[in-house]
DNA sequence: TAGTGGTCTAGACCACGTC
DNA sequence: ACGTGGTCTAGACCACTAC
């Protein structure tokens, strides 16, 4: 049938079309060394297409045990928009969440605490770099599925000051943004950023991805109603394979149809 | 003041900061050999890590030559949003096209021809799988940049059949939209959808980017207003490192203010 | 034609997770 | 403690690009 791969681009299509397929299943453990002696070549070459199928998330390699294969998952859809809600029952509702009615689960306990901050906080809060702001962060994905994010919400000194118990273990009913919007920040105001970068290892532990897989972070900086100031920065953290995201387009109302000729 | 580099992301995370504080500058070539000679390792480690800071787009290998410094790029803010708009003088304006007052350019020439189409093309059509499709190409950038983004418009056979013009070098004022719509298949109505994945080899060699460099995949699918049915489907490929998607989150109409409290 | 990236092999050592 | 991934070295060959 196919021929015998020679180089790792080879032997990482076969490996990848063969897990496609289903001849090699997930669960299953592919060894560096089993591979070199089936197709006769180093255990280098086999290495390195491994490492190239997990980049792809399609295997997880871990020392000790061997690179096993994952479970294979379709892309999520994930719905996008620019609109916020703020249901009377579940708070608020924000673009690309999770559908509120599909059960998620949280993977460890989500916890807080006064971390160094990125780059892109504090600069958001105008605070002098690596300065130390409150992160909550929860792991969290589908039931029954692999972690499917990282969110973290930092939150700005001064809205700290202004409602403690957004450092609190509990936030209580609503969360921590009825809390904001109780002292006087209401109503939030949010800007979303999208970036697509390469996950450290803490992130790719984890998420259960090898460092090699590119991740999706996504960033949303809300503003205080009163005074336009940041409040609070969330940052998801996605790896990319997992995800699709979809948005509706909206024709604005100006645009006139039936469609007047263009001037060129 | 630093540690002699003796591994391969030693030595990436040397060179990268070398070139993100200008100490080595866009255009400078280096080369595996004399950076193996320099820092007493062998070429492979050397070769290794700059395998590693090309997959971030800080330089550029070419057989032949060595591993070119790239210029540094901030990353695109590209404004995201859902409303599209027809603007009697220009035609439709799309988010995250770039800025219809900020001058473009093309690279090469853009060109028409019958090709393979892609999955996500034939499916929409709803037509067998590698069935040859019209594709419009063009590879454009902001004035003086290197390539930003591959746009193919793949159109489907019907719509080919009822608006011929589409398929013709020129597609005449307000392009192959207003042609589509003036035959009766107007108003389109667009889904966008987006991911993540590494680019083909050719995708690589038309962006000037490494084939280790993750892009990003816009597509548009727009549908007929006659019949719903996909009549043209536009994908866009942007070198993952040269792009922020940015988005101004609205509140919904219904969502109340002030805020009432969530019962839990 | 020359130069350089890209890759393979074989042997070796270390680091880290599992047992 | 053991097993496996991850990595380094040295030498070799090929493929592609520039000249």
């Amino acid at each position: 049938m196919s021929k015998v791969p020679r180089t790792y681009k080879e032997l990482a299509d076969l490996v990848r079309s063969k897990i496609e397929d289903g001849s090699i299943r997930p669960g299953q453990i592919l060894k560096a060394e089993n591979l070199a002696g089936e197709y006769g070549i180093s255990r280098q070459t086999a290495q390195r297409a491994l490492a190239v199928i997990a980049g792809e998330g399609l295997v997880r390699t871990t020392r000790g045990t061997g690179a096993v294969v994952q479970a294979k998952r379709p892309r999520r859809r994930v719905s996008r928009g620019q609109m916020v809600t703020r249901n009377p029952r579940y708070g608020y509702v924000f673009p690309a969440t999770q559908d509120p009615l599909e059960p998620w689960q949280t993977h460890g306990q989500p916890y807080r605490s006064f971390e160094p901050a990125p780059h892109r906080v504090t600069e958001a809060f105008g605070i002098e770099s690596g300065a130390e702001v409150l992160r909550r962060r929860r792991v969290t994905s589908p039931e029954g599925e692999p972690p499917f994010q990282i969110a973290d919400t930092w939150i700005s000194p001064a809205a700290v000051a202004d409602a403690p118990q957004v450092a609190e273990p509990s936030t209580g009913p609503g969360g921590y943004l009825d809390r904001l919007e109780e002292v006087g920040h209401g109503p939030i105001s949010w800007r979303e950023t999208m970036r697509v970068r390469m996950p450290d290892q803490e992130e790719a532990r984890l998420l259960e991805i090898s460092t090699g897989l590119p991740v999706l972070e996504v960033s949303m900086v809300g503003r205080s109603g009163r005074d336009d100031r940041p409040v609070e920065v969330t940052i998801k953290v996605i790896p990319s394979d997992r995800v699709e995201l979809v948005m509706d387009l909206v024709r604005a109302e100006s645009a006139e149809w039936p469609v007047q000729p263009v001037q060129n």
